[in-house]
Parts: C-alpha cells; structure tokens; sequence
DNA sequence: GTCTATAAATAGATAGAC
DNA sequence: GTCTATCTATTTATAGAC
C-alpha cells in the first residue's frame, strides 16, 4: 500500500510514466470532435485533464509535435476505417470505393480530424517522416481502390480520389455543422447519404457497363 | 487646394463619411481569402488600413456585426454568380445546377467567403434579418434550380442540393488549400473539374433518361 | 514530471482626448 | 471619426522550485 489510502486516482501530482501523454494524444481527439482544427489549443488539454498549462510541454516539443503525433495516428485509423468500410461494402469496385466516403464521414463525426488535420498546412514545414509516410499510405489506399474501379491510368485514377474526397469532405462539413444548411433534415444517417452520392458519382462519371473510363 | 500639397491621399487622419466602412468591408473579403474564417481579425483589419484598432468600432459594434455584413454581401453576390453560372449553362436543367458548382468554387477562390461564412455557427444568435433573408434566397436559386432538374418532390429537391453544396464545399476547400492533397496537380481548373463531377453526380443520382427521379 | 510564475503575442473592446 | 491608452482574456512557451 504505497498509496494513501482512499486517494481518488490522483487527478494531479505524480503519474506513471506516459501516462499524460496518453492522455493528452486522447484528449486532442475529443477536442478536436468538439471544436475543430481551430479551436485545438494545448492550454484547453491541460485544463480538460487537471494539470498545468506547462505540463504538456514535458512530452511534446510544442504544440506541432503533438499535432503531428495526434495527425499520425487519425491517418492510420482512417486508413483501416476506410479498408474495413470497402471490404464490408463487397465485391463491386465502385461500391468499395464508394464505401470510403461514408467511412470517412463516420470517422471525422467520431475523432475529429480529416484530412484537415492529417494534411494540415501547419504541419507541413514540420517534415515528420511517421505522418508523411501515413499520409502516403492513405492515399495508396484510395489510389488502389480507383484503380480497381476501372481506371488504371493514373491520371484518371487521381481525379477519381479527387472526386471522392471533395465529396466527402463536404458532407463531413454539413454533418459537423461547420455550417447549417439543411443536413440533418431527418434523422436519417448522413454518412450512408455521402456513400449513396459517392456511388451515384462513380456511377456518373465511368458512365455505366462498358465504361469509356473517363474521369474527365 | 484644400489638401496639402503633395499628401497621398491620406492613409491615416479624416476620411470621407462611411470611407472607412466600406474599406473594411472590403478589406474584410481580402483577409477572408487569404486566411478563411479562422484568421479574420478585427485587429488585422485595422493594421492592414492604417488605422487604429479602435476605428473600426466606430462603424460596427462589434466583430459579429461586421462579419455579418460581409456574409450577406457574400450571400448576394454568390447568388447571383449562381444563377449567372446556370444561365450561361443553357438549358439542360441538370447542367444548370451543375454549374452552380463550379460558380462556388469561383466564387470562394476570389472572395474567400462561401457557406462556412454565410451560414456560420457564430454569426447565428446574431438574427440578422438581412443574412438571414440573403442566405434564404440562397436557398431558394438553388431549389429551384433542383426542381426543375426534375425533383419536384421537396425532400428529394433537398437531397440533391444537399449533394451539390457537399461537393462544391469540398473542392473549395480543396482548391484553397486547406488541406493539401493532389488539387492542382496540373494547371486544369478546379471549378471546371468541379462542374464536370457535378454533372456526373446528377447523371449518376437521376440515372439518366426516363428517370426514376430518386435521390435517394 | 508536475507545479507556480512569468513572458510575449494577439485579439476584442472601451474611455476619453482631439 | 480617429487616436492614444488601457483592460481583459487567451494562448504558446520557458525558468526554476519541489
């Protein structure tokens, strides 16, 4: 019993090692859900987990190192997010890939940080290696599944992500309420409409069964 | 000669009535552009026109009161971009919204005031009559535009604008960097290639001639 | 590893002189 | 109508005590 009897957990003072920072990269994502890229503030953590506006400074250079820690890991989910929604989603290529765009809207409504965060501007000048190369594997995967959906060249296949993204970062926009515009009309899930319009997309733009493959 | 000789045209001291007013209003669509919502600074403004940071305040009651103003100007002149944009599209009803797309990703790359600042969350207790009339009529261009595109059903007219405001969202975004990922890859418009994904969108949505009309 | 205290920016907003 | 000066609040980041 080298704890004082009926201490609460301690919610300041000594931690095991690693803790905080666990912590911190935890409450990043909350914050980010509820405030977006702008309202991230290292100051907001520290009050959030009880400890001081110095605290975090012990486990993250600054403010970036632990943007880019939180970026890292969001793009790692997001990838698996994304492979398990086009698994789930079938065999049709064009499903699948569709797929990624409702897991993506899913993804930024539970963790806050999209593609905003994983290729933020403010991190660029940072060069971390660990989120370049996440970043890269992201994009492999969309790469991948255009591909697959007809369209070899890579030209084609690059606006076909394109399309994609834009899509479904516009609906993770209206689904976060970053405005109001009419979303959420019904209760119906936003993330299976950004799906359903991703396909009619696809559909749209391969333009049917024996497809010219022009993603103009 | 009322005016010292040789004085270029004052950048601090006396101006005109509502001078002032109107440079901030136009300085406000500069820095909108520039940095987005986020970076809009009542403080900037005046720094950028030589004027104290106290000016301002002479002429708006306070940050919101201005924003508000540059949103309903923002609200208009985007309306009209979109309804030009569809008249210059001809008469097929589909290209015709299609092009509002297109005319938004224009319209945000030049004013840097799109949907984000019509319709944004801190401008809302506000209760502007005139934005909130401006962002209806928005609206209404829009449904129109949707109906005739052949949704006469409401929630079905809704969807479909739904699906455009996402997308065009989307490539704004994407085309003003706020994240970084293949835009511009070669020196194509992205307002083109916004329209283009548009059209497809519908084609996709209304599954073409004799269609079934969902948009589900 | 955390704390207190502090420094330096930046922003929003007001008071009173001119 | 604008200025100077000021106040309050927030954030990032560091120094030094414990």
């Amino acid at each position: 019993m080298v704890v004082t009897e009926g201490e609460p957990e301690r919610t300041r003072g000594r931690r095991a090692r690693g803790e905080l920072r666990a912590s911190l990269v935890a409450a990043s994502f909350e914050l980010l859900s509820e405030s977006g890229l702008a309202g991230f503030s290292v100051a907001e953590l520290a009050r959030r987990l009880g400890v001081s506006t110095a605290a975090p400074y012990r486990h993250f250079r600054d403010r970036e190192e632990l943007l880019a820690v939180v970026a890292t890991l969001a793009a790692g989910e997001l990838t698996e997010a994304m492979r398990a929604a086009a698994d789930a989603a079938g065999v049709d290529p064009v499903d699948r890939l569709a797929a990624t765009a409702g897991a993506y809207v899913r993804f930024v409504a539970a963790r806050g940080a999209g593609f905003d965060v994983i290729f933020a501007r403010e991190l660029r000048r940072l060069r971390d290696n660990d989120l370049a190369e996440a970043g890269r594997e992201l994009m492999a995967l969309l790469l991948d599944l255009a591909r697959r959906a007809g369209h070899v060249e890579p030209v084609h296949a690059l606006r076909l992500i394109e399309q994609i993204i834009a899509l479904a970062h516009g609906y993770a926009a209206l689904d976060g309420g970053d405005f109001l515009i009419s979303a959420r009309v019904f209760d119906d899930d936003v993330a299976v409409r950004a799906t359903r319009a991703a396909a009619a997309l696809l559909r749209g733009t391969t333009s049917g069964p024996g497809s010219r493959g022009d993603a103009r």
